[in-house]
DNA sequence: CAATGAGTCAAACAGATGTTTTAATAACTT
DNA sequence: AAGTTATTAAAACATCTGTTTGACTCATTG
């Protein structure tokens, strides 16, 4: 360690809120260095410096994303579960929805949801690869546990239709958070209806669709 | 002209067919000129030559098979709804839906569809620009038919509340589509559950879903 | 038959972008 | 105070990738 302990580490805590931000914005792929040293008032060098590279630099901010998101989620469904067996009851699809759909909105810039709607996507797009294999060392247990809740409250579904339509939900969840451009193409295609740019309306939109899939 | 011009027709033949396949089975901007050259047995220039940049030479392909695939789809759809009227009655969302699907099943390799997904995938995370602004002019009659068409089959449903559905079952659609992992995820997530990787059984389940949505 | 012009090719070019280098600075240790 | 170490900064570097250049071929044409 050093001297200006406080300034260095506030430099990397610069850098990687940076990160975060402009990911999320742009996707992960098309943030520069450049753009991150920039953001963060940062010399170029500082990046490999403190990362050794823009790939250590992003797989840390998202792991963290994954993790952060799946430990939430994880911890309202636990409860959820516990809660619906001391009733005696089966959980409501509607109820493990909305947990999950949760996890995409908790703060309200939606910095975080963004962010891990574009990791998921990633992680779908990415060939052969290991350069997103971090995600599923983060998300898989959590999917497990999801698919699992869904199979207890939808007992006459068989566990691969359950699995089929958890694949389907979270592709829907995903592509709609990334997707930029919903409100002008959906104002523009209904001929002027405003609802596409309303933010809690797509909320509650996506939350009733995810349900229907499972009815 | 030339001499050579059937040697010239075909080198701009080979070089679209090149670039549609790759395009197609890695995604639109994960293509290089030099591997569309190297596939198409052809000299880089000649790409530029032929189609003065790469983008032109990829507007040009993706141009082409938005058009053909509204095209076709239009032309199902129009012909059910004549048969409908004629019988007096509303079209059923799974007749409206089936058609929509297999625009993106309609030749044995998926090339179309996949490219197709990708495509819309695109258009959705372009921003501001005007890179995509083409495949609204392609693809924007098509939709506007499709959601009457489900206005027609949901009169329950209001013009804005059709729109979310739409949007989402698009969105589901090209996410499923270009998702090369699937199987593996899945398969893995269920202990084994060998289903996610038929791809009929995934065209069945997709299109159920989609109906659902509508419900 | 010389001239023209389309097509092809190898090579070079140009810009973007991740990374490294080298020197300078500042703080802590002995 | 001298030396060691962490940090920062400007510039250079390396690679990847789309594009252009200039020479060459060859069929057509006047």
């Amino acid at each position: 360690m050093k001297a200006d302990d406080a300034g260095a580490e506030e430099t990397k805590t610069r850098i990687r809120k940076s990160a975060r931000k402009l990911m999320s914005e742009r996707g992960i792929d098309q943030v520069k260095t450049r753009e991150i040293a920039n953001d963060a008032g940062v010399n170029i060098a500082a990046i490999n410096y403190h990362f050794r590279a823009k790939d250590l630099l992003a797989r840390e901010v998202l792991t963290d994303v994954a993790r952060r998101s799946a430990t939430y989620r994880l911890a309202l469904l636990e409860d959820c579960l516990k809660t619906v067996a001391a009733e005696g009851r089966a959980p409501d699809v509607s109820e493990i929805v909305r947990i999950f759909v949760d996890g995409y909105f908790r703060d309200d810039g939606l910095e975080e949801g963004r962010l891990l709607a574009s990791l998921v996507l990633r992680h779908r797009f990415a060939e052969g690869g290991q350069r997103f294999d971090f995600v599923s060392a983060e998300l898989d247990h959590m999917a497990r546990r999801f698919i699992e809740a869904f199979c207890l409250a939808c007992p006459h579904l068989s566990k691969a239709e359950v699995g089929w339509r958890y694949h389907f939900m979270v592709g829907t969840i995903v592509i709609t958070m990334s997707d930029t451009n919903r409100g002008d193409r959906m104002v523009a295609l209904t001929d002027g209806l405003e609802d596409y740019r309303d933010e809690a309306t797509y909320r509650q939109e996506l939350e009733r669709h995810l349900v229907r899939g499972f009815a």
